[in-house]
RNA sequence: GGUCCCAUCGUCUAGAGGCCUAGGACGUGGCCCUCUCAAGGCUAAAACACGGGUUCGACUCCCGUUGGGACCA
């Protein structure tokens, strides 16, 4: 019998989800996903001065939005203090950890000489064989040491890079506990994957050599070391590691930008993982077909355009009654509609419909349907120049004749009835389209003519036409 | 500075020695469709960092160089 996969999401609540820690999560739950196995979240707040209980929150919330919901956890560090101190009392007491005493300061002055001799900057041991006599002399305020052993190789066995071969004379004495007896990031981490059966660990590439002295750490409390996949970094056009300067990287501002969760799912994992020349994913297929064997090795640089792209296929594709709910907040929010106020979903699928394939976010989609909703046209003094003038005012005039004695209002005869105009005045379809389209959206682009005149209904259109040829009129 | 990682079009990538005249996608240009804008279709330009090996044969394997990145901080 196969052992349960369990890997784990552990973020620090420093700041918001960002697109790095997102990806991250994504891998993780895919995996988990894909191995029917487990997902643990964790949040690493063992900094007490730049973590807080609103980041966590934010992070909570962009999961969810990403639809990355996780099987275990929260945990919290901070409650688990007690456990940590307990397994460093233990490494203590069987000598493989030490008390030293040497200050910041005089470590870093150390640091600095071994570097200018172009030596390894690691610590050099002052401390790793006192004697109980001198121990005792300044004990109290030492940090505790990890004895790292000084012969022999350490092998991190991982998933993307294959084994990855460290000589243990390069690793470090790392500090387990700070001299005001808090755990390290090192301990803490090895002691939370080892309490909760961690078998799989998937993070950025950052935490590379960091993995040797974890393994050593799993090594020392009598366990095997995990597995490793070990993710690249996500960069930005500069090819520097992302950041706040190269635009949005929190997740939830893709949200307030009018993304899908889905198309940023999407983006994210084709960023470092490949299925062929396959680019569009549903869910499905990317619990199916995920596996590290197709992960690139290579950091990648976010590309917004692409991002935005898919965004405009997966609402090109999307049920419209899906994104009638989807869009509302956002047409609150640009004042189309108040916040109590009811729309016909049926009439708001309708007119999506018309709009799906030229919106590349909901924002857009929110935008265009302004003129389906408003109550007022806001025209565009260009259009407003260019087609509702004298020359259009007499084919107006007809068409909103003709309209009004249309026994049907229907897209096939409004087709019939454009075509029987135009004909008469022998000009092109453009000619009363234009004019057409401006008085009923105010510009120049939008759905074919006999859509948009359709989901505005009869009585609307009539009384644009109305107002458009009295502006012509009074000019 | 030491250690480790990485290297295919501008970007994301396919490629597990002959299938490569290096494929797809985004973006860019052109054409078609067309009532506008999109969408869609067709099409063009665009890459194996460099140098050595190994091999009958290297984008693919090995070594080095260069360049990027990470960690130690």
């Amino acid at each position: 019998m196969t052992e349960e996969t369990r890997v784990r999401f552990a973020p620090s609540p420093t700041g918001y989800l960002h697109i790095g820690g997102a990806r991250t999560a994504l891998f993780n739950w895919l995996y988990a996903r894909n191995k029917k196995g487990t997902f643990v979240l964790r949040i690493e707040d063992t900094d007490k001065t730049r973590s807080t209980d609103e980041y966590i929150d934010a992070i909570l919330e962009g999961m969810k939005w990403l639809g990355l919901d996780w099987d275990e956890g929260p945990f919290r560090q901070t409650d688990r203090f007690d456990v940590y101190r307990s397994y460093a009392d233990k490494l203590l007491k069987e000598d493989r950890a030490y008390y030293c005493y040497c200050s910041a300061e005089e470590l870093e002055m150390r640091r600095k000489a071994a570097m200018v001799q172009g030596k390894s900057v690691k610590y050099d041991g002052r401390c790793r064989n006192l004697t109980e006599g001198q121990a005792a002399s300044s004990r109290g305020q030492g940090t505790v040491r990890f004895r790292m052993p000084q012969q022999g190789q350490t092998v991190v066995d991982d998933l993307i890079h294959g084994k990855v071969v460290f000589e243990n004379e390069q690793l470090d004495d790392l500090i387990i506990l700070r001299s005001d007896g808090t755990p390290t990031y090192n301990l803490t981490v090895v002691v939370d994957d080892v309490d909760m059966r961690i078998t799989h660990i998937i993070r950025g590439d950052d935490h590379l050599n960091n993995t040797p002295k974890q393994i050593q750490l799993y090594q020392a409390f009598g366990y095997a070391a995990p597995k490793f996949a070990h993710l690249p970094m996500i960069l930005g056009a500069d090819k520097a590691r992302l950041s706040k300067r190269h635009g949005a990287t929190s997740v939830m501002a893709y949200y307030e930008m009018g993304y899908l969760p889905e198309a940023l799912v999407n983006y994210l994992v084709r960023l470092g993982w490949s299925y062929g020349d396959q680019e569009v994913f549903t869910r499905d297929e990317l619990i199916k077909h995920f596996s590290f064997e197709h992960a690139g090795k290579a950091a990648a640089v976010f590309n917004p355009e692409k991002l935005l792209w898919l965004n405009s296929q997966y609402i090109m594709s999307s049920a419209p009654e899906k994104l009638a709910e989807l869009v509302r907040p956002f047409l609150v929010k640009e004042k189309i509609i108040r916040e109590d106020e009811a729309l016909d979903k049926a009439w708001l699928a309708k007119a999506i419909h018309t709009l799906q394939e030229r919106a590349r976010t909901l924002v857009e989609l929110a935008a265009s349907l302004r003129y389906y909703i408003a109550e007022d046209v806001v025209f565009n003094d260009k259009a407003k120049e260019k087609f509702l003038n004298e020359k259009s005012r007499d084919i107006l005039e007809e068409l909103k004749a003709g309209i009004s004695s249309l026994s049907e209002f229907s897209i096939p005869e409004l087709e019939k009835l454009f075509k029987s105009i135009v004909e008469k005045h022998g000009v092109k379809l453009g000619a009363l389209a234009q004019p057409a389209r401006v008085a009923m959206t105010g510009g120049t682009e939008s759905p074919g003519i006999y859509e948009v005149l359709e989901v505005l209904g009869k009585e609307k259109v009539l009384s644009r036409l109305e107002k458009a040829i009295k502006m012509i009129g009074g000019a």
